[in-house]
DNA sequence: CGCGCGGATGTTTACGCAAACATCGATCAC
DNA sequence: GTGATCGATGTTTGCGTAAACATCCGCGCG
């Protein structure tokens, strides 16, 4: 198979007279060009390169021969324009230095693929409206059918009147269900399910390490640790912010330390936990026996953190297929317009949460 | 500004008869559609939307109001069809579980958005051949101008015959530098910095948890670290391997742990090192006082290890801009055709480091 | 035996854009 | 005054593909 493609002379064949491919590129085999070769018309060419049936099974064999000898790739310019579809999915997101974000590209894009759709990247530096509007007229002049955004859609809003107004908007982390698809991670069950363990375990109150101020996902998880306290009757102690990094839990937890009846703690992602347990560690408080944590997110390093973490596990993968999903069905007209589709977490428990240390003995 | 754009209404104008844009979509302003409107010629409009000279600034704002009410957006598959070209990267990689990948893919996403240019993510799920050759042949119908591959070349080999002959491929990870363009972290450079750090605070030698056998930038660095070693006259231990987990950092630092004489280990990345740092704990080998462990990458998370890990610090973002540049000068014809270059890496020194236990009181 | 039918194939056309060329005034030099 | 020149604009053409329509041929049936 290998050995009789013509993959290092590519020059060598009659070449088209005109139309060099790119400015500096070599010229490609057209369809014409395939058409000749093969003695048909190049509507023949065209029938056997997408497939239709009406081709002999002979004629057929032909212009696949054609096609090999020319190595005829079909233009997807000249395709997209005749059929008006791209079959590309941009995607919108912040920074890929958050494993959430980064998890549920991936899927997307393996998600896309399986569907016959490419998936192109526009990354926004920093998250300022001036930037996301950049990425978004940069989108304008983009080949993509549909657009998945991942980020805070109190930025998306100002930057929304210049969408396309044909493409269509699944977004991800948002609660604007009402205006948007949204597809995201139920923030309020897996909060729901840290706090009651913790609480279940015999902690009088639980701590949290909140995301940034900005996030939707740090919002909600914040509103959904306040509400399982107060449904449980517990008192809300402080809320304690960080910025979803490692660093940023080590200084909250420096903080948390100093409070002696702090002994559970609900970090909001796994990485602010780890600078938590190091803050912890340093000024000896022990985990779990002193200080019991509980992360969010299930990072694959969580498992090997000294001790182990108790986390919420994210299904990133199934958002990721979900938006896909959605997605492509809102561009074929199938789907409703607009809505929330929560994907279901689920408590991991490790080694970094236990019973509360007064309670062996006593109370 | 944002007042006047018909946002929410823009089935009202005057819709062109014919060529509904997509299966399903709203018919689409074309230049034609713009000209009528602004009463001058579909070249005009042109003109004015790419911004050439030799328009009058009364014509040019007659166009612009025009485009603006008919919400017209250029066509980019008829724009690429015209030109040949579609000013788009494609990126190959596998799954984007490894930080220096999506760190490396941030960086040409940013990049290649400065060009001007947009990047087609092409997933490969599991690192077989037959789904690297999927990918690639997903890739022929792919409208891209060129390629930047970041993957194991062996796997890459099997697929090459399949590439479009005028695409431009650069390839991060790599030896190949004979065959392709490459760009990469100088591994060689970052692991003699680790080893040479070791053996100066007086470590007769150090261990090695290296990456999984098909990576090259596993070999390469357990080569350096075989090399700094012999230069320094010292006898290599026997090499541990993990597969670039924190698990199987895990599962080997259990098996160093026992090994009494093992007093610095280089562990091929920081994740590795994460599960080893947690072995040595639960084995009560302190680190850096009766284990020093250092690691590669610089992952954001690290300097928030117990303890803060000593590490080789990768510039991906370098990587990244380079390979852009590279693979841009290469569409443009302007650059050398092969080659490799090499991003210098820089050790970052933290507290999982220190003189052997033996060292104090002694020798 | 001729007509109609249906499958295989060819021809025309248009998708939206932009390069190349054409046109049309106005201005300027002599 | 006349023609050369130049800037602004219009017209033509073709990029590669695929839908729509046209053609051709052989076969079966009346």
């Amino acid at each position: 198979m290998a050995g009789s493609a013509p993959a290092d002379v590519p020059g060598d064949g009659p070449e088209p007279a005109g139309g060099r491919r790119r400015g500096s590129g070599r010229p490609s085999a057209s369809m014409a060009d395939v058409a000749r070769l093969a003695g048909v018309s190049s509507q023949t060419v065209s029938r056997v390169s997408n497939g239709y049936a009406g081709v002999t099974e002979e004629t057929r064999r032909q212009v696949r021969a054609a096609m090999k000898e020319l190595g005829y790739r079909p233009n997807s310019a000249a395709r997209a324009l005749k059929r008006g579809e791209f079959r590309t999915i941009g995607v919108i997101t912040f920074s890929l230095s958050t494993t959430g974000n980064v998890r549920t590209l991936e899927a997307i894009a393996t998600s896309a693929a399986r569907e016959g759709y490419a998936v192109t990247l526009l990354p926004v530096a920093v998250p300022t409206q001036d930037e996301v509007r950049g990425a978004f007229s940069r989108l304008e002049e983009l080949a993509v059918d549909a657009v998945i955004v991942i980020m805070e859609v109190h930025l998306l809003d100002a930057a929304t009147l210049t969408l396309p107004p044909h493409v269509q908007v699944v977004v991800v982390d948002s609660d604007a269900g009402d205006r948007y698809t949204v597809v995201d991670t139920d923030q309020a069950g897996g909060t729901r399910a840290a706090v009651r363990h913790l609480l279940g375990l015999g902690h009088r109150t639980v701590w949290h390490l909140a995301g940034p101020e900005g996030s939707f996902a740090a919002q909600r998880r914040a509103d959904a640790w306040r509400a399982a306290l107060a449904g449980a009757g517990r008192v809300p102690p402080p809320l304690v912010r960080g910025d979803w990094s490692a660093g940023s839990g080590y200084r909250a937890g420096r903080e948390l330390a100093g409070h002696e009846d702090c002994t559970a703690v609900f970090a909001a992602n796994d990485q602010m936990a780890l600078g938590l347990l190091r803050a912890l560690h340093e000024h000896g408080r022990r985990v779990p026996r002193d200080v019991s944590v509980i992360g969010f997110d299930d990072i694959p390093e969580s498992a090997s953190f000294l001790p182990p973490l108790t986390t919420v596990h994210q299904d990133f993968a199934e958002v990721g297929r979900l938006c896909v999903a959605a997605v492509l069905s809102k561009v074929r007209r199938e789907g409703p317009d607009r809505g929330t589709t929560l994907v279901p977490t689920r408590l991991v428990v490790r080694d970094s949460t236990a019973a509360p240390p007064g309670r062996a003995d006593g109370t």
